[in-house]
DNA sequence: AGCTGTGGCAGGGAGG
DNA sequence: CCTCCCTGCCAC
């Protein structure tokens, strides 16, 4: 077994677990031949804090004391404050000094481990140790989701108001048992008390839920404690911890809340939602019936119950509201079987339990893999460097147009390559942890993909996919970890190497393509798309030219075609349609799709490049017409040209920075004060523009979507009419002045012509070279322990 | 409270 | 009109 991916070891199997008085964990495994055999094992790896037991000053003051080399995180792991003290009183007179310097031993502070209750120990620990050697389909889940009844006229309930309380108790499994714990039949204390019974006879694994921890839980944990009911919902009837973040405005408790159960893990579909969405980009919404949707797990016939319809329901017409709880656990399920999978793999590899993994970020996970090492070696750990990265991808457009055929060609995982083949590592990783973990991980992952090649069962070649997808995000991740200002082990002059590289090594591909006669069209950070040389045609021809690329690059470096298409329509970086061979069309770029466009705007960019990949040029010149008419017609329903917009502070905060200069006035926050709703920080609000101004200031012309009158609209058209002209402008460079002019006028159809007219291709002027003497040095703020 | 990085486009508003 | 700054969203 390889100790840096200790319990990745998938022939043994933890079958159970026996306290010996000193502390040492008995741990009974069975091997994959099915004999059993016995091993004591001193628990090894404990729960890594940020250092949340100490308040910052005296995490500061150790931090000074400790200078060089630390071991604060190291001994921030202890929980209760007594416990840390002892230990570092311990060491301090072990070592018969003031302070701890570089590279003390840390033998001592094993014994001082023992110290921290090893049940406890080991019960936040299941998921990473008991999981290991499991399948995903072994574990038993259990899903809950609470109704709440809410006092009007108020919009949210809350467990402290009277009148408030739990009034459904909903809960599934993935056995394919369900049950509703019916609050008119029971007392809330009785729904609780039978919540407790329930969880202690299936005695799941884990507890999932959407937003679970920011609600159902928090909700449940308070209505007990206000019934003065203790709820042991945890394995050996421990109770759930609860710690209450700290926040500075000490408001809204819901959303700092963490909640640990012992013995059983929680997963939040909502966190697994917003994770997923941090990559992609592409949800309108985080709620459970949009995720559910979007990844088309809901069924037919679903019940469907607004918010604010609950407490209505339950007054008057309560039995839809079991079907439509069960429907959401249901729901939790499948999305949790959708999302759930990779962190629960990584729980095999990453210190931390299934429910922390899941919730965790990409450093978080790659820091904890080299303490873990670190403290396995008993060294120390360094302290965060000071400073900033200064530099990123290379980007460019040189042609832009309509042009085709296209291969695109890209360099398979740059960074990490980089950094394998030149050996970019932190400095400070004095123990080169980190490129043995990098080519370890890479290797797990190589044989993760080759085994699900092999395999012909799809449930376990989609545990094999899940697998190497999930180690993928991972070892994309070391990259962003050395120029992380918080990371222990960051290095922004490693960062900036590897970036600098990576520049090298596209213009190195550019340059190839170019002698070979391709003609570059846009290339960014680690990839190409380029017209190839007119001897090349064909996949075939294609495919070897690409690995032509790929051999003139240096050893360690693969470059691999990543896509062919027919054609391209080139616009600025970033931003890009392509054609595909099976007539598909894939727009990239903020400035061609984004969600803060009005709807119409979107799927008229969209229909303009359909027609322009597709030499389509009077349906464009039509398509500018309708849309005239229908705005001008008050013909597009308020979807249709509403924006909508996240609340990203609360609307106290922004009257206040409004009234001190320091912010603009903002539509958004305008129209949601003007409704007198409650509105909270995260929530949308849908607007549209009003009056006859086509530049009207939008802050004092909005109203809100919900506002808008079918039978009187009274939206402004010239401003409307003037947003389709902007968005229409976005084609200026693809046609000649009066074929543009022709295209995007309101002339009848029968007086356009659209012979003759062919999209352009422009080539881009070189950017004039910035000499690096002429720029300025780069500022670097004043580093602060926050 | 928790957080992987840089590069790039666009829109709104304020002020010259 | 232009420039600057800020924010949001997106590509990799």
């Amino acid at each position: 077994m390889n100790p840096l991916l200790y319990g990745h070891n998938l022939e043994e199997r933890i079958v159970a677990v026996q306290q010996i008085d000193d502390g040492t964990m008995r741990l009974h495994f069975r091997g994959k031949d099915g004999l059993s055999s016995r091993d004591e094992r001193f628990y090894p790896f404990f729960y890594l804090t940020d250092g949340r037991y100490l308040d910052d000053f005296e995490r500061k003051r150790w931090v000074k004391k400790l200078e060089g080399h630390l071991s604060y995180q190291y001994l921030c792991a202890f929980e209760e404050w007594p416990a840390m003290w002892d230990a570092v009183r311990h060491v301090l007179e072990t070592h018969n000094r003031e302070s701890l310097t570089k590279a003390d031993s840390y033998a001592d502070l094993d014994t001082l481990y023992l110290n921290t209750d090893p049940v406890t120990q080991f019960l936040m620990q299941t998921g990473r140790t008991l999981f290991k050697g499991m399948t995903f389909e072994e574990l038993h889940r259990i899903q809950l989701d609470i109704e709440t009844y809410t006092s009007p006229p108020h919009r949210f309930s809350n467990p402290s108001r009277p009148g408030d309380r739990i009034i459904l108790i909903a809960l599934s499994d993935n056995l394919g048992w369900s049950h509703v714990i019916d609050g008119k039949k029971h007392s809330e204390k009785e729904m609780l008390a039978e919540l407790a019974k329930i969880l202690s006879e299936k005695d799941p694994d884990v507890i999932e839920g959407h937003n679970v921890i920011g609600f159902d839980l928090s909700y449940i944990l308070k209505r007990a404690e206000l019934n003065e009911l203790t709820l042991p919902l945890g394995r050996g009837k421990a109770l759930p911890k609860v710690y209450e973040g700290r926040t500075p405005y000490g408001e809204i408790p819901f959303e700092t809340t963490a909640i640990e159960i012992p013995g059983r893990q929680i997963i939040d579909t909502l966190l697994l939602v917003q994770g997923y969405d941090s990559v992609k980009r592409a949800m309108e919404s985080h709620s459970l019936k949009y995720a559910a949707k979007y990844f088309g797990l809901t069924s037919p016939d679903r019940t469907y119950i607004e918010g604010d319809k609950i407490s209505w329901h339950w007054d008057h017409d309560p039995e839809p509201l079991k079907a439509y709880a069960l429907d959401d656990v249901n729901e939790v399920r499948l999305l949790s079987e959708h999302l759930s999978e990779t962190p629960f793999y990584l729980t095999r590899i990453v210190p931390g339990n299934y429910g922390h993994v899941a919730r965790m970020g990409s450093a978080a996970k790659i820091e904890s893999l080299m303490v873990r090492e670190y403290i396995r070696l008993k060294h120390s750990l360094p302290h965060p460097q000071e400073g900033a990265q200064t530099s990123g991808g290379y980007t460019n457009v040189f042609q832009v147009g309509v042009l085709g055929p296209i291969i695109h060609a890209d360099i398979e995982s740059l960074y990490p390559s980089i950094m394998v083949t030149k050996e970019i590592a932190p400095a400070s990783d004095t123990n080169k942890v980190f490129l043995s973990l990098l080519k370890e991980l890479t290797a797990t992952r190589l044989e993760a993909k080759r085994t699900a090649r092999r395999l012909k069962d799809p449930v376990k070649k989609s545990r094999q996919e899940a697998m190497q997808s999930s180690l993928k995000i991972l070892i994309n991740s070391f990259y962003g970890y050395l120029g992380y200002n918080r990371a222990l082990f960051n290095d922004y002059k490693a960062a900036d190497a590897v970036t600098q590289t990576g520049q090298q090594m596209l213009k190195q591909m550019i340059d190839h393509v170019e002698k070979r006669g391709g003609k570059v069209v846009e290339v960014d950070t680690d990839g190409v798309f380029f017209v190839p040389p007119e001897d090349v045609e064909g996949e075939e021809r294609e495919l070897a030219f690409v690995q032509e690329l790929s051999d003139v690059m240096p050893e360690g470096i693969t470059v691999a075609l990543d896509g062919r298409y027919r054609k391209m329509m080139s616009y600025k970086k970033k931003n890009y349609a392509l054609l595909t061979y099976d007539e598909r069309i894939r727009v990239k770029g903020s400035s061609l799709i984004s969600r803060s466009m009005e709807r119409f705007a979107r799927t008229y960019i969209h229909s303009c490049i359909d027609y322009l990949l597709n030499n389509d040029i009077e349906a464009i010149h039509k398509l500018y017409g309708e849309h005239r008419e229908a705005i001008q017609g008050h013909k597009l329903a308020v979807a249709e040209f509403a924006r909508v917009e996240t609340l990203r502070d609360s609307l106290e905060q922004y009257e206040q920075q409004v009234a001190t200069g320091k912010r603009n006035r903002s539509a958004a926050y305008e129209v949601a004060l003007a409704s007198g709703k409650p509105y909270r920080v995260g929530d949308r609000v849908a607007y549209y523009i009003t009056g006859s101004d086509p530049n009207a200031r939008s802050f004092d012309n909005c109203k809100s979507a919900e506002e808008w009158d079918p039978n009187f609209p009274d939206e402004n058209v010239p401003y409307y009419l003037r947003r389709l002209d902007e968005y229409s402008e976005k084609f200026t460079d693809f046609f000649q002045p009066q074929d543009f002019r022709a295209i995007f006028s309101a002339e009848e159809l029968f007086s356009f012509d659209p012979r003759g007219i062919v999209p352009l291709v422009t080539p881009v002027p070189a950017e004039p070279s910035e000499s690096p003497q002429d720029s300025p040095p780069r500022q670097f703020g004043i580093w602060i322990d926050a």
